[in-house]
DNA sequence: CCTACCGATCGGTAGG
DNA sequence: CCTACCGATCGGTAGG
């Protein structure tokens, strides 16, 4: 039921495709059958990991989430909270979009846009993925504001709702119009909105482009 | 070939209800089949019309941005150019987006998310459209700058991206989380964004929440 | 974990 | 603009 080693790697070897695919075509684009002829195993040995196409998308957001918790959370995590982490935090969020961790730009993005019309137990799971994001961001606000680097009247939610949003945006445009400069965009806005709200300066150090 | 006045009505009610399901599932997930059941027609009857799965979908991007052209450009076309103009035009994109004009929020979203990573005539519909939005964003800004209402510094290229990004975030947050804060939190930035940038006072007196 | 198959649905066509 | 059909592919299962 657990799994051995060896089931437990193919699965994920499985799964970080799926989230390639997925990434780019959406979670209902993905077959499984066109999963097992990418990985040269039969259909039948694939469903067997998962057991429906369902359990398949909800354990393709769960790798996902772990990507993404390495690639972005995780960065900014190791660095002391205030206005110096909540910079890292935005910064590794570009940097995973711009380096195309998944092929199709930011996972969460796509099937977000994807589901977010469409009840049922992937919704849901994206629905709280997103959530959670959002949560990190303004606790990770929230922080430095009671650190005394960003003026105390800052709301917190508010500012992550404005942040988050620049970031999406450079993802959606640097995707469709394979344009770059939206990234430069995105951080110059960040930047400034950052600068507003803070009492001390932004470092200029790290990760300029 | 032109088809007569029968055969154009039947046609905009056919897209208008394509436009209507992919604003919810995308274009991808828009069947001939699904489609002709819905209508109460026949499949082979509703091919017709467009000849391909590919041509229905770009036929459907044409009519919605007509229905887009309505409920977001016309209203703020209709005043005269300047700040004024300007908030009038995220203020129309906001309540379209609010109103459910697509039961699935604004259509451009779903299957600018749908298609970025396909290359393909769909992608390259969609993208059009999507750059000639921003395209009529910067230019409210850039006469809004000429006109002295927006300090000379004013990037309009940089202020476009930051507005719509703002705008993308009130409806993909609004459907997921089903919360209508998002447009109240869109709103906030929005006007502030604008006052940061105005040499002039917004006005409160239209289209207060 | 394989081959072989199920019914349903896809885009598209033939024939009238 | 209809019925009836085509081959391909879907999610899922039987049997080994």
């Amino acid at each position: 039921m657990a799994g051995r080693p060896r089931d437990e790697r193919a699965r994920a070897t499985i799964l970080r495709h799926a989230a390639d695919v997925a990434s780019k075509e959406g979670l209902a684009g993905l077959s499984i059958g066109r999963l097992a002829t990418d990985l040269g195993v039969s259909k039948s040995g694939l469903f067997g990991y998962f057991g429906s196409k369902e359990e398949l998308q909800l354990a393709t957001v769960r790798a996902a989430s772990a990507v993404y918790l390495d690639e972005v959370v995780q960065p900014a995590m190791a660095i002391a909270p205030g206005l110096h982490r909540l910079w890292r935090l935005c910064d590794a969020w570009l940097s995973y979009s711009r380096r195309r961790v998944f092929p199709g730009g930011c996972f969460f993005f796509t099937v977000a846009a994807e589901f977010d019309a469409r009840p049922g137990p992937v919704r849901d799971a994206v629905a709280a993925a997103s959530l959670d994001w959002a949560r990190l961001m303004t606790r990770t606000i929230e922080d430095a504001r009671q650190l005394g680097d960003l003026v105390e009247t800052t709301d917190a939610e508010q500012l992550a709702f404005e942040l988050i949003a620049l970031l999406e945006m450079a993802n959606a445009t640097s995707l469709l119009h394979d344009d770059p400069v939206a990234y430069r965009r995105a951080r110059t806005a960040i930047r400034a909105r950052l600068r507003s709200a803070a009492t001390v300066p932004l470092s200029t150090s790290d990760a300029e482009k």
